[in-house]
DNA sequence: TTGTTCATAGAACTTATGTTCAATAGTATA
DNA sequence: TATACTATTGAACATAAGTTCTATGAACAA
């Protein structure tokens, strides 16, 4: 869309109805423009909008009451979209996360989820606070959260949390040779070995909770 | 300020209005939420209103359209004051950072300051792009982000962040017996000794930036 | 029972708010 | 000059929306 050039006045109307929305919450109406800019008339206001509106600049619903709304509204809508309230997860349940319906009570961290390659926001991702050193040499400290993108299947080499023994664990995937491999990074610990059935990595008592694709301390 | 518990409908329509807003980017007017819960009588909307208003849930402007507010609306108040757009700094430049003015060409990335210790949000927080791996031994990897609250003194054994011979350098500070050491985390590389005058930390060309507060990985 | 509170309904009313029509200058353009 | 577009005004209008008053039935406690 070409948007024409905006007079100074049409940038300050768009700039009062921005400013307006974010403080009251709720878009002014004509009459609280008009009062703004010194016009007479609600009309006059109204004149402008419906200039703005054939621009581009503003949506603008009939007969609504504060029924305008300023489009492409950048530093809201795209600092919103880089930005996730990420659930941090303590204990593992037995089931399936319910990654859908937030806790209000669960620890929540934000992230951005661009930076950890997600685009969609909505429950992909979850943290999980690393317990013990199994994989120190990779850089994950005990204490630390790791950033997961909740699948249930991985590459051989990804970092993986799964579910073992009722406990939630932090491993690099292996897979080849029939068997699966949860393999530490810390020589002081043994790998896990499962049989691959192919299908579901669900073999003994194990299931893949999803791949970590990140990483956050606070120190 | 005391809450008296909530009924399911009073929790009803307090979704409502949130998600309303949310969506429309304007409350609701009583009419709307008739419509929503089936009631005939707007004074039976506003009936319920005045209640939420009275128990501290909702804030009610008298004769505007539209004009009710979700006191404490979580999700996006505190959304918004635990959500900071991190500068990451790539160069080191010469003088002092310019934290106040961000650059938009640069790479930034939206943190939790409230879980790296910062309550403030400001300009307090910037991130640095880890170079090497002589910190590997704090699981501080090459490529990481160190997240670093820009200060210009430190304590003993505070990870920092510091001007060295124009690089910016990640080391643990140690400060005793008339000399300042910067001790990388690695055996492979030698400390860095600097004499201490006291006062300030800038004997031979070195300045103290911050400390590292947090630390964030994409794999 | 009686009285109280809660939840809702209906209607009338006032005010807020968007819409429409007519008119007036100023300015640029053909 | 004539024409068109821009910016504004004024008034009247229709409807959207908040307010007020009265009334009713259900649940509940004294």
């Amino acid at each position: 869309m070409i948007m024409a050039i905006l007079s100074k006045k049409q940038q300050d109307i768009l700039a009062f109805i921005e400013k307006y929305h974010s403080q009251c919450g709720y878009p002014p109406t004509l009459r609280e423009i008009c009062k703004k800019f010194s016009i007479s008339s609600t009309n006059g206001a109204r004149y402008h909008l419906h200039r703005l509106k054939q621009m581009g600049y503003l949506e603008i619903e009939p007969n609504k009451s504060r029924g305008v709304k300023c489009v492409g509204n950048v530093s809201q809508q795209q600092e919103k979209s880089r930005s996730f309230r990420m659930p941090i997860l303590g204990s593992v349940p037995a089931g399936p996360f319910d990654l859908a319906s937030p806790d209000s009570n669960e620890e929540q961290l934000t992230v951005d989820p661009e930076f950890f390659g997600s685009r969609k926001q909505e429950p992909e991702l979850f943290g999980l606070r690393v317990k013990g050193d199994s994989m120190i040499d990779e850089g994950i400290h005990d204490g630390d959260i790791v950033v997961v993108r909740a699948q249930p299947n991985a590459n051989d080499g990804d970092i993986v949390v799964a579910r073992w023994e009722e406990e939630a664990t932090v491993k690099r995937f292996r897979r080849g040779g029939g068997q699966i491999i949860l393999e530490p990074a810390n020589p002081a610990y043994n790998p896990i070995l499962i049989d691959d059935h192919g299908g579901k990595e669900e073999g003994q008592d194990i299931a893949l909770l999803g791949v970590v694709v990140g990483l956050i301390r606070s120190m």
